[in-house]
DNA sequence: TGACTTTGATTGCTGAGTGAAATCAAAATG
DNA sequence: CATTTTGATTTCACTCAGCAATCAAAGTCA
């Protein structure tokens, strides 16, 4: 049968007890849809498979039989995600419904040849699992460059030229003997902002990151858009200024320096551009700074008009408390604007996001519908910040 | 049971006939990799019903039993697609599967209040459809402003502000009689040009319409992006120019007049701009009109990655042979560039859309399911072009 | 304390519906 | 005209969902 109709409900079953773990048998078939028996059926096969487990039963607030509530077998399987920055490598492990286990910062090998950084990436990982690593199913990197829609070929990535080298992610894939997925990582970012961060409940958003270089992700109901060869989100090519000047060289750090230099300005590092107190030529500065922030985000509500823009990276942070005004300007000028809000998974969005990305990978591997990804995992209330690691360093 | 198995497969086999119509059941059940015998039995049902025929049986060309083609009754139901410009209005009938019936080319009521605008198009889709009104199973009204995710609410159509009158959808389904759809017009454009045009088999494309004012729809996967209130696609928001002039008025018919006043060029009309033989200060004007169009270009490109960007409307015109040059410089900065092509259908891109939009609501209706619009209906190798209406005017 | 009520889970049963294989149908071939 | 080949249909065994009856385990009430 080309539509196996059990394989199905067992999957449809599996994403509602995911979605609201735990749930008695009862509360799924409502959930669901499908017939008590079924369910009951379905929950005896996944059980057998060591999916899914009796919990401890609900306490009684009525009367009649007891519910059995169920769960997910959370440590059946974990991912590692990990952000590999051109300066610091980040590292989540965690389980099956995306509890966060364990997480690192490390300092990038950026020195290592390819081969040597695929070794280190895996024994890394090897590290943060620990005695967990037989039940890693995969890890999910983050990549400061373009990711093609194959997920393997990599490019357009200064500022860590050795993951360009053709095979870099078959390395790593054989150091670390488990599957092994790539990703932008400011496609990454966005995603761990919409489960766990600041667009959640976002199916459609933006996220941009602003820092040393200009990127973006962009995701339309629950799914990253990821272009053939990773194009998308390139806002910083924008030709902004009046020579045609492209984005990326007006509103990064670097750029705001160049800038300054230019203009005979002395600023220390690119916050100072931010201060309230600024002298005249700064303010001027920063006019001009603004008015390239204003493209780059009114590009980013006509690319896809997501309900919310995430800012990330290092200049964003100095941004906090413009984003009202720039609302407000887009607001006026585009008659509609999204919200705009700074990361809050900081710098671990990254990591986070690969996470999610590993599990759905993971998910895919079980059956799961891709289109139930949209809200898998989903966040728990008590959980927004990984808890720290137990051995930090 | 929640997934009818046999509803699923009926509706397999039907997507699978319309897309590559006629077939025998033998073939059908190759394609949709259903069994010979479900496929008897689901298409003894879709006859039964009336929307499936066994046509004539092939010339046999081998030994054996003929096979049977089947086709779908392409005359039981058909659509209107409306293009409602501010100052022309395209209609096109189609049959069930595509086919164009007829055209019409008229001139909108611009006075008409939104009442009688409404009666209007009712009558106009009243006689175009003639005798055949009663099979007519919808309509799909394109409008030249911005439609939102609801498909009701209307909004920025300064150029015929009837249509934002709230309840006018209403009030063309009341005097028509039959369900009404509306989209933007330049969503509908791509959506044609997507499936008769020069975004054939391009699921990711972009059409930017370039006349009295600049609009884009862009199309993700097969599937046409709606924002919630029709911002997507808004690139003539951008800024552009020093002052942060929008590029609306720097690349529209108007801006290109005002522009060429401003800067004390006379021009007779904005096709002027782009004479072979042009003076040196229109070449210089004619510089500025580039780099405000390698924005949009660049903005397209990396909101979605698109593989083909049609040009559309009648500044684009102008454009056929600055095509290539664009895609050049847009190659050499992006480093992957998609195709820019001339729209094909021309004006009567937003009618095909229209068409598509109504088939795809009428097929929703039977129960085919949503991720096979993509590529139904399929455009004919033989009729690319609708043939000449049965009584043009 | 024990009959009763209530709620959740399980099971027996029936009917829907699929695919494999046998069969039928209709053609060309030798 | 028997044989072969190919397409369509039918037979048959099997899977599996849902309904409804039943079982299980609680609280309630007299």
């Amino acid at each position: 049968m080309v539509n196996d109709t059990r394989q199905l409900n067992r999957m449809a079953v599996l994403t509602e007890l995911l979605r609201i773990r735990p749930a008695s048998r009862k509360q799924l078939a409502a959930a669901s849809g499908i017939s008590a028996a079924t369910v009951t059926r379905a929950v005896e096969q996944l059980i057998a498979e060591g999916v899914v487990v009796e919990a401890s039963e609900l306490v009684s607030v009525q009367r009649g039989r007891r519910a059995v509530l169920l769960d997910v077998v959370a440590d059946r399987a974990f991912v590692v995600g990990i952000d590999l920055g051109a300066s610091n490598t980040r590292m989540l492990l965690a389980d099956l419904v995306g509890t966060p286990i364990a997480r690192r910062e490390l300092v990038t090998p950026v020195e290592a040849d390819a081969a040597h950084l695929a070794e280190w990436l895996a024994s890394a990982a090897r590290e943060i699992a620990g005695e967990r690593w037989q039940r890693v199913a995969g890890l999910r990197l983050g990549l400061p460059g373009a990711v093609g829609r194959d997920g393997s070929t990599i490019s357009n990535a200064p500022n860590l030229p050795q993951v360009e080298a053709s095979g870099f992610l078959e390395l790593v894939r054989a150091a670390a003997d488990r599957p092994v997925g790539a990703d932008n990582d400011a496609n990454l970012a966005l995603l761990g902002e919409q489960h766990f961060g600041a667009a959640r409940a976002a199916p459609t958003a933006v996220m941009v990151t602003i820092g040393a270089g200009l990127g973006a992700g962009i995701a339309i109901d629950g799914r990253i858009l990821r272009g053939a060869r990773g194009v998308v989100g390139e806002f910083g090519q924008l030709p902004a200024g009046p020579l045609g000047t492209r984005l990326e060289l007006m509103v990064t750090g670097p750029g705001i320096m160049r800038l300054a230099a230019e203009a005979g300005v002395r600023l220390d590092s690119p916050a100072d551009l931010f201060a309230t107190d600024a002298s005249e030529p700064v303010r001027a500065l920063r006019a001009h700074f603004d008015q390239a922030m204003l493209i780059v985000l009114t590009a980013a509500t006509v690319s896809c008009e997501p309900e919310v823009i995430v800012l990330g990276g290092g200049i964003a942070k100095s941004l906090a408390r413009d984003l009202g005004r720039y609302e407000t300007v887009l607001e006026h000028h585009l008659g509609a604007a999204p919200r705009l809000l700074a990361s809050e998974l900081g710098d671990f969005a990254g990591a986070t996001g690969a996470v999610v990305a590993a599990l759905h990978e993971v998910y895919r591997g079980m059956g799961i519908d891709e289109r139930a990804f949209g809200d898998l995992p989903v966040a728990t209330a008590d959980e927004p910040e990984p808890e720290p690691a137990d051995r930090p360093r």
